[in-house]
DNA sequence: CTGAAAGCGCTTACAG
DNA sequence: CTGAAAGCGCTTACAG
């Protein structure tokens, strides 16, 4: 509870003038102040250590090497993995961050800006369009999983197309023809089924089975129990996001199918990380959650740093993660009649 | 990118001078300031959309209204539920919060006290002892589900022994007295295994099992599935953390054993949310996040703004959440022999 | 009833 | 080589 030294204390300490600390420990002391009196202001300050105070440097200089978050959770989760890679970026470029709930707490996104953040991220939980308020548009913005049309602002986003290709074609490729997917609403989730879809077409499959199946493990659970007790059962099922998996599984498990012996399960993620902890671990598509936050904070610091200013709108290829929850379909009785 | 208003142009377009803006904004104009210079400030401040700068309040304040949290992953998650909880009541108070990594980054606990946060709170993702670095005791501090005995802070955490007690009570309850305890390490875990012990000591029981399954679901699954498969398997699993209920709840699916009909399950909370979820969902005992955030904020705040500086050591009860995961235990054929 | 001044803690021209 | 001054944007005594 004790009050830290100022440059003041440092000077005084020292023997010399404010003006004389700040040049020596800001490095432009070089030829201006003698060997003795540099050596005598680094020892006092040492000795008192003192750091300078933020605030007075941000009033000054105008920046105050923090940005602003804007997020929100959706019915499944915060957008944790983004986040977390969001505050790893950041840090490394030596800025700290304020988050806010730019839904629940909209008045929140103000104090923001009268803190004088230098700039800002969205991170949407799941891909969506997302209107940023006018304010924040005062300082620079990078979106991340989400878009803004009418804004002139970077936007980067996963390509769920490519990511629900990349999920089917894993059941094609290990000889699925029967395919069923489970998905919840979201414009993500349409994008990922549009993947399935046009992958299953051009290889000539017949139409998957898709299933608007909810946001819940026990959505998923119900959808799957029900498809794999129907006459014509799936052999391979691609779920649009994690929990439909674990319900998934479970389902099959407690009708006494084996995964991968009996149906195959391919995830999509939404960033909950939880179908790679599964048993089986659930073959995946994911979203790169670091890739994506790293070239956010980069587009955003070279905008903060360097004034540069170029509109940038990105999408990111979602990396096959391989589990033992794929295998070849099971051979079924060809259907009488 | 445009410049915002300040005082001084809001006190040009008025006509007055910057101290009367800042005394009618401020609502002591009464008996000072004319009627009709009021209007004008209030007017060209609307019109300018002025707001005033924090950075320059809090120089002057010495106040930032921020709050500095201080947390960290363990190996299962960082402790989100808490954190969220956190978030929401600082909120309320009026506060926005600036979080760092602890162990990560401890480099950017000194930037947070460089930034003039008012306070700090330390929270844990797992109950355990922490060292609040000495320069954090600076300011007031309140540590959540984390205690340092060497420090004067209020610290606030759950009866981890209590919430054991209640696991292993919702299983005598329904009539089980062969428990399985599956435990992680650590602290919460230890306080844990030792309310079930206890409370299956004081009923007569023979003593649990208690196995040091791990960290992950596939541990859990392991676990809980050898002692499944074991001579005399137990009737009832207390799962210390969320992911080794899942497992277990798997490693019974894979066996075909029903639950609660042939098995029952109960969890104690992590945080991770996720034994709700499941399907059935898991009875369980929960850790009171939202409680102790709240109780926790209060105490901070209470330091910040009326000075209050008596330390707490406070303890918060678990409460009971039943779920569909137990049921009577399974008639046994009695032992052979 | 209202304005000029001081000061929060910095840094950066600017004089000497 | 070094110190005094100005200014970032506020608010609060203090004069008038």
């Amino acid at each position: 509870m004790t009050r830290r030294a100022t440059a003041q204390d440092v000077a005084d300490l020292a023997g010399v003038s404010r003006s004389t600390v700040s040049l020596v420990l800001n490095g432009r002391a070089d030829g201006n102040i003698s060997r003795a009196k540099q050596e005598a202001v680094r020892d006092a300050a040492e000795q008192l250590r003192y750091t300078p105070n933020a605030v007075a440097l941000s009033l000054r200089s105008k920046r105050t090497e923090t940005i602003g978050v804007l997020t929100w959770p959706d019915r499944r989760h915060m957008p944790l993995a983004l986040l977390g890679a969001v505050y790893t970026a950041a840090s490394r470029a030596g800025y700290l961050l304020m988050m806010v709930d730019a839904v629940q707490r909209p008045g929140q996104v103000d104090a923001l800006l009268d803190r004088r953040v230098d700039g800002f991220v969205v991170v949407a939980p799941e891909l969506t369009a997302f209107a940023v308020p006018e304010a924040v548009a005062s300082v620079p913005v990078v979106m991340v999983n989400c878009f803004d049309e009418s804004l002139a602002a970077s936007s980067l986003v996963p390509d769920e197309v490519g990511a629900g290709a990349s999920a089917a074609r894993l059941l094609l490729d290990a000889g699925h023809r029967e395919l069923a997917v489970l998905t919840g609403d979201g414009l993500a989730g349409e994008r990922r089924v549009l993947g399935v879809r046009r992958t299953a077409a051009n290889a000539g499959l017949v139409e998957p089975v898709v299933l608007a199946a909810g946001h819940s493990v026990d959505d998923g659970y119900a959808a799957a129990r029900r498809l794999l007790q129907s006459d014509l059962p799936p052999t391979g099922f691609v779920c649009t996001h994690e929990r439909l998996a674990l319900g998934a599984l479970l389902a099959a498990a407690d009708l006494g199918l084996r995964v991968p012996d009996d149906v195959s399960l391919v995830s999509l993620d939404d960033g909950e990380d939880l179908a790679g902890l599964l048993v089986p671990p659930v073959g995946r598509v994911e979203r790169p959650d670091e890739v994506i936050a790293a070239h956010a904070i980069e587009l955003l610091v070279d905008q903060l740093r360097h004034g540069r200013t170029d509109v940038r709108r990105l999408s990111f290829v979602c990396p096959v993660q391989p589990g033992s929850s794929i295998g070849p379909p099971r051979l079924r009785a060809a259907p009488t009649g």
